[in-house]
DNA sequence: CGCCGATCTAGAACAAGTTTCAGAGTTGAT
DNA sequence: ATCAACTCTGAAACTTGTTCTAGATCGGCG
């Protein structure tokens, strides 16, 4: 697997829209139809199902114009789980989660994202295999998944803010939802012991609270 | 990767030795060396270097016998993990860790863990990868690795009788652990913030202490 | 000793991720 | 409208994990 191999050319960017070429409508289109593929066959197989030949043919695609967009089967898994998160980020964004303390709205609304990922458990498991397994080739598109969970913890905190403390929390609380994901989807441990963990885990937010000044 | 091609028949217990079948003398040796051949290919290249050929070749094994100790290369990283983890923890034990509370002396333990893992990265990554790439099929054996992390903090903390809130808590700081060696492994992050976080998680163990009775 | 079933070996064969290449199709600038 | 550059297609080839098969070895037992 030479995960290395990037195309260094002008290639469609297989992360976000930014800072790319701006990739002509039908582009965008085969870009869309690809993430929806991959998405539709791990919805049903998990990580296996999602076999290269497979999310070309079904995006109507050729196989190497689907490695121009996502140089490895993981780049396009980690690609929809960006997507997915995005989805999942505006949902959560419009009913912001009840609770007194910062740690409650933080588990509140973590336990909301669990139970959205466990409606498609095989979907949830490839995109969070690939994420893990992930080498350093794909650094810059992890980072994004990452950001996007920080920002999802720290809205629900409504921290504006943060210290450097806050977000170490903030940071060792995303590595808990993704391992305690994992853990659940390996069929290691039970929705309730997930839930204890995110409880505990969320704690460090109040931990490490500054009070807040308006 | 059909990953639940597990022989059903007597096959020599890929786990550890104690409920099995006992494994000849030349038996237990084949098993070491492959499990030595595995660790030098990582040590090297990593998780790609790993190559099934290469370490059934290296471990003057065929490729059949090879699958019959561990179905599955994962199977085989997630033994090595295992069995490097054992070193590490009778090391550990040598040396307890000074500090005042159990959270100061489970992040020494950690942090020392964590330089050691440091020094061979290559290996690290592999076994770490495929720790968090096994699928339901590795269940058992993930769960061993799990147990021995778990282990190796509660005794750090040298908390003898722990209450359920500090189990999660271990836990918690177990999830953290291994997502920072990935993520420092994958570059994405600084020795620096590594400590950082792990000294954040450690607090939990703190927050949920209760008084010891001795 | 000589046999039996389990284990091991060598090597072919298969599966899926990845690469490569020649030719057809698009696009943008002149 | 035309040309050059880029993009897409279709198909084959290559790599590495995994499985399968036929025969050689081993270990215990009568």
């Amino acid at each position: 697997m030479p995960a290395d191999a990037h195309r260094t050319k002008a290639a469609p960017d297989a992360g976000r829209a930014e800072p790319a070429s701006p990739l002509t409508e039908r582009q965008e289109a085969r870009r869309r139809r690809i993430l929806e593929a991959c998405a539709r066959l791990a919805s049903r197989g998990g990580f296996d199902a999602v076999q290269m030949r497979e999310v070309a043919e079904s995006s109507q695609v050729a196989l190497g114009t689907l490695y121009r967009y996502f140089p490895s089967k993981i780049h396009l898994l980690v690609a929809t789980m960006q997507d997915q998160l995005e989805h999942l980020h505006a949902t959560l964004r419009k009913k912001p989660p009840a609770g007194e303390t910062a740690a409650e709205r933080a588990a509140g609304t973590l336990m909301r994202a669990f139970r959205a990922l466990q409606r498609d458990p095989l979907l949830a498991d490839a995109m969070v295999r690939a994420l893990t397994f992930a080498d350093r080739s794909v650094s810059a598109e992890v980072e994004q998944v990452f950001r996007r969970t920080t920002a999802i913890v720290l809205d629900a905190t409504d921290l504006t803010d943060p210290t450097p403390e806050q977000l170490s929390a903030v940071r060792v609380i995303g590595h808990t939802w993704h391992s305690t994901l994992i853990t659940w989807l390996s069929g290691r441990a039970s929705i309730e012991q997930v839930a204890v963990d995110i409880e505990t885990v969320c704690r460090l937010i109040d931990l490490t609270a500054a009070p807040r000044v308006p």
